[in-house]
DNA sequence: TTTCGTGCAAAAGTTTTGCAGTCTA
DNA sequence: TAGACTGCAAAACTTTTGCACGAAA
């Protein structure tokens, strides 16, 4: 459910099979793209490519964020990362995952993974088939976190 | 399910609900705001404020783009309608309705509605209590729709 | 008549792009 | 070395805001 600790076998291995794939596809492995994707592979938050490059900066003092941004774009276009959907104005992203659901609160914009295997099994409803072909399901639960319901109520 | 058409006695009284809410909101009923409210109502492909803008500039062609950016936020600030959850640059819109799931094409960006009772009715996984409070849980489906993948396949 | 809303124009915020130099393979 | 990538600067696109006039209650 959670994304590896930034030192475990897990987030190398993570970031091998990101090689792989850029090589793969022929893009070049670049000291600015590994950070970027390592930035969102470690990251919880689903950030923006403006919060990417703020992190990013003290690592790497003169990465602009268009860099940022050319990055982004260019991993999605090869399916290695995806946008969120939010209502936000800046888009958000994810590294690619098909099978997991979102948890947003519409105080503070956090916005959390879970898990739900029941649901991922369940039929979707007859119609749905006359509509085109699903490629993929997933859910949305809006709400108040536990710190933001208390902030709310006290 | 879908909306209303554009004669019928059910747009009507959605048009008084709307005239009603902004009386108890205390937001005058301009042109513009009906307008704008009519619509997206009768819209059923959640339109963006630049789509709606040029629709209305028919009807009304003297109507701004800001105007119908800041009616938008105003009436989405008083719970009357909602933004939709989109990876595009856009925002788009659609009239509050809580009960609803959506069903989006990824190459032509359509978005329609659909229900699923079953789902609604369906209870959450217990961990997600642990996290906060649930105000609304939708499902999203992406895919192509029938139109799109007859024009991907030939 | 008073207050709120609109249109205009300008600004702010987000993302993309052309170009010349730099780096990866 | 060749082609791809980056940083810079400027542009494009989306949304917001200040102000003076116009419209709703």
């Amino acid at each position: 459910m959670y994304q590896g600790h930034p030192h475990s076998a897990q987030s190398n291995e993570r970031l091998h099979a990101f090689e792989q794939a850029c090589r793969k596809a022929g893009l070049k492995i670049t000291h600015q793209r590994v950070e970027i994707f390592r930035e969102l592979a470690f990251a919880q938050d689903h950030p923006s490519a403006e919060t990417i490059h703020r992190r990013l900066k003290k690592k790497l003092p003169t990465i602009s964020v268009d860099t940022v941004y050319r990055t982004l774009t260019t991993l999605e276009k090869h399916g290695l990362i995806s946008k969120v959907q939010t209502v936000e104005s800046q888009a958000r992203f994810e590294v690619k995952d098909d099978h997991h659901h979102h948890l947003i609160c519409d105080n503070c914009h956090e916005i959390i993974d879970f898990d739900w295997q029941v649901f991922d099994e369940y039929p979707l409803p007859n119609e749905i088939s006359d509509w085109g072909k699903i490629k993929n399901k997933k859910v949305i639960l809006h709400g108040l976190c536990r710190k933001c319901s208390q902030k709310v109520s006290s």
